[in-house]
RNA sequence: GUGAUUGUAGCUCAGCUGGUUAGAGCGCCGGAUUGUGGUUCCGGAGGUCGCCGGUUCGAACCCGGUCUUUCACCCCA
């Protein structure tokens, strides 16, 4: 049998993971210290809970988990015979893997809600899955991390999620990340205005593919959809916008004047454009981009999505936006939500494409004690529990060399984990060190070679 | 889901228009030399050429299917 793992899904080293746990500890510091506190959930969820909040598209997309014990035999042999995979399915499987962070978020709070202190700030940290084509940044299991705020409306939050995103990316030496934001009530605005409102989705999914395929392709998807020439003709200005984002929302709020939802969205953004820029921030860029829509239909306020530096080809590595009623689908009312997420696994390309890691430290000991001696060994390993005392990761190698090839062995073993100190004797409470890196070789005790590497 | 693309020793890859026992480098194992490494040399192990089927006297190489890789679309982190 030759080993292998699933399509989409991927193994770690040591290496890996010490780069990827620098990415979760910055992520997870910054989260405590806005005041998030973690919670988890689990990686599957009952289907009811997930089916339906994503869309057909996320429908499809949803690992579902088949049903313990002979699922078949409680199936109607008719519906079986149909051959409606989409039927049979909601018969033989009632469980399904998280697809987000969010939804679970929604359940936990509606199930948790009188044990909850609102506004509740939360973040979680766990993977997802989803049954997508694997591609460049894509994967079938990656990570979210996720900071939502519910209960609250203010616009405070959504100047404080900036903030955010641009505080961890700041601390991860990734500058010069455009933090795009947008408000979902200027794309209802824009709807309303132009008659197409019945349209919204099918409008803002093709003008969110502005930079991809251009004003031409915009405008043909918009016309396939059913949108009017004319109706189009009134947002042309959208199509060639520029300008510092105070022009852009003096442009928007021009074209928005019979609107009143839309000069909502405008004055909320403008609020949130103001503030930030007060503020000022480390290293990103704010960018009001009217063509940020994202595809997930329950954002009901501002959207957020955060670009990788310029001429770092990858899709969104940070998104989100609020969503006014999402625990309604829970039997929770009138709970307002705002959150981000950071996906971990882009970010990590992104910075192993930048050259960003230079500084993590890596899981290798400090020091080797070489084993050619077997009457040393147990002095060795006792010096190995000093330094282990004082915090220096050391090592003795397992095996007592018995020829030269395998002293040899034990040599390349340091070279090859790149291990700073190798120690060959110790006698009488002398050691005998050798500085890797530049061959230099001295004899000192063993306080001496603690100072020495600390 | 649509359209491409990839798959040969642990790793990176050769293998001419199908022709007898499929190769290299690195790595690994054993040994020699270097006082104690990153040098050099000798020897060795290791491959159902992704899988299944077809064409052919004969296929790693041609055809079909399937899985896998990578990429674009869709969608999204």
């Amino acid at each position: 049998m030759k080993p292998g793992i699933p399509k989409g899904t991927r193994d770690f080293s040591s290496t890996e993971v010490a780069k990827r746990n620098y990415i979760f500890n910055t992520i997870r510091h910054s989260f405590e210290n806005f005041g998030f506190q973690p919670i988890e959930t689990p990686s599957f969820e009952n289907s009811s809970t997930l089916m339906g909040k994503y869309g057909e598209e996320g429908d499809r997309l949803i690992f579902k988990i088949l049903n313990s014990g002979d699922y078949l035999k409680k199936v109607d042999e008719n519906l079986l015979a149909d051959k409606d995979s989409q039927k049979v399915t909601s018969k033989i499987s009632e469980k399904a893997l998280r697809y987000d962070l969010t939804v679970p978020f929604a359940r936990y709070v509606v199930q948790h809600q009188n044990e909850i202190i609102f506004p509740f700030k939360r973040y979680q940290i766990q993977p997802v899955w989803r049954a997508d084509r694997p591609q460049k940044g894509r994967f079938r299991e990656f990570y979210q991390c996720d900071a939502d705020v519910v209960g609250s409306k203010s616009l405070w939050q959504e100047v404080e999620f900036v903030q955010l995103y641009d505080t961890v990316f700041s601390k991860l030496g990734l500058n010069d990340t455009t933090i795009k934001i947008n408000n979902r009530k200027i794309l209802s605005g824009i709807a309303e205005v132009i008659g197409a409102s019945d349209k919204l989705i099918d409008f803002t999914v093709a003008l969110d593919k502005l930079d991809k395929i251009g004003k031409d392709g915009v405008v043909k998807e918009m016309l396939e959809k059913g949108i009017s020439a004319e109706a189009i003709e009134k947002v042309d200005p959208l199509f060639n916008f520029s300008g510092s984002n105070q022009d852009k929302l003096a442009s928007l709020e021009d074209m928005l004047q019979g609107s009143e939802e839309g000069l909502q969205g405008v004055a909320d953004l403008r609020t949130v454009v103001d503030n930030v820029e007060s503020i000022g921030l480390a290293s990103a860029s704010l960018e009001l981009d009217v063509t940020l829509a994202r595809g997930l239909n329950y954002y009901t306020g501002a959207i957020y999505e955060v670009a990788a530096p310029e001429g770092v080809k990858m899709g969104s590595i940070g998104g989100g936006g609020r969503y006014d009623d999402l625990t309604g689908i829970f039997g929770l009312k009138d709970v307002s939500g705002v959150g981000i997420s950071f996906g971990l696994d882009r970010i990590y390309l992104v910075m192993e494409e930048l050259g960003l890691f230079e500084a993590v430290e890596l899981p290798k000991p400090k020091v080797l004690f070489l084993n050619f001696d077997e009457n040393e060994s147990l002095d060795k390993i006792k010096a190995i529990k000093t330094l282990r005392q004082n915090n220096i990761k050391s090592e003795m190698y397992p095996d007592v060399a018995s020829s030269n090839n395998q002293q040899k062995k034990q040599w390349k073993y340091a070279t090859n984990r790149e291990i700073e100190f190798v120690v060959t004797t110790v006698e009488n409470g002398t050691l005998v060190v050798k500085n890797m890196s530049t061959g230099e070789q001295t004899t000192c005790s063993l306080d001496e070679l603690i100072n020495k590497v600390q």
